[in-house]
DNA sequence: TCAATACTTAGCAACATGGCTAACCAACTT
DNA sequence: AAGTTGGTTAGCCATGTTGCTAAGTATTGA
């Protein structure tokens, strides 16, 4: 995928992946401890720890034979500054239209709010 | 897919859609002035038009022969409500739990993607 | 050393996605 | 009426994604 919002998002319209980092929100934890809750082959979610690895949601460190994995926010943080930016530009424009609303239909309204 | 999120994060994964969403939030347009931009075929371009329709993204009226989209702020605010949620899980973890992060940032890397 | 544990790799099948062209309908315009 | 514009439908193909199983590697524990 071509950039970082691509792969976060793409990362994120999994629900199982989605589930991973509401857990790994509230603390690291081991592969195996992870998959427990999901009903899939083990191999298969692997695969899901690896798309969130690869979008940098995700980092991990292995010790012995056990895989630890934690959370990194900055492309959290990115995706929710993507929509902050976006949703700011819709309410700025709704916020001229009712401006621009009110000042036609500029009756003797003498209302303050 | 399963709710609401997954379809979001879905049709937010695609360049050629976050654009069309970022055109929109400063003002409705027809499906050939949104098409305008883009390099490929219009029936392609339409079926990221209905993908962001389909989830509820955009909304769209016909008039005589012309389309007319605009934006629904509704999903991308679920959406930035999840985002916000999980980080504030994690950074109150941060918070509460220093120590932890020094502990793991410890241990020894012999593998590391 | 042998077995269990915790991943890891490889490869396959089914379906979803994103691109295309061709051909079509509907509503203006001339 | 005929042509142009704006959108729509249908179908094809290449690639990507998500599930599986089977089998392998590397630690750890007995």
């Amino acid at each position: 995928m071509a950039n970082q919002l691509d792969s976060f998002f793409g990362a994120m319209a999994d629900p199982t992946r989605r589930a991973v980092i509401e857990r790994l929100a509230s603390g690291p934890a081991s592969v195996s401890e992870l998959h427990k809750p999901h009903k899939m082959a083990l191999p298969t979610f692997m695969r899901h720890l690896k798309v969130l690895e690869d979008t940098g949601i995700v980092r991990s460190v292995k010790k012995g034979r056990v895989r630890t994995c934690h959370i990194e926010a900055a492309p959290l943080i990115e995706a929710q500054g993507w929509l902050a930016w976006q949703r700011e530009i819709w309410e700025n424009r709704l916020d001229g239209l009712a401006a621009l609303a009110h000042e036609i239909s500029q009756k003797d309204q003498n209302d303050g709010t």
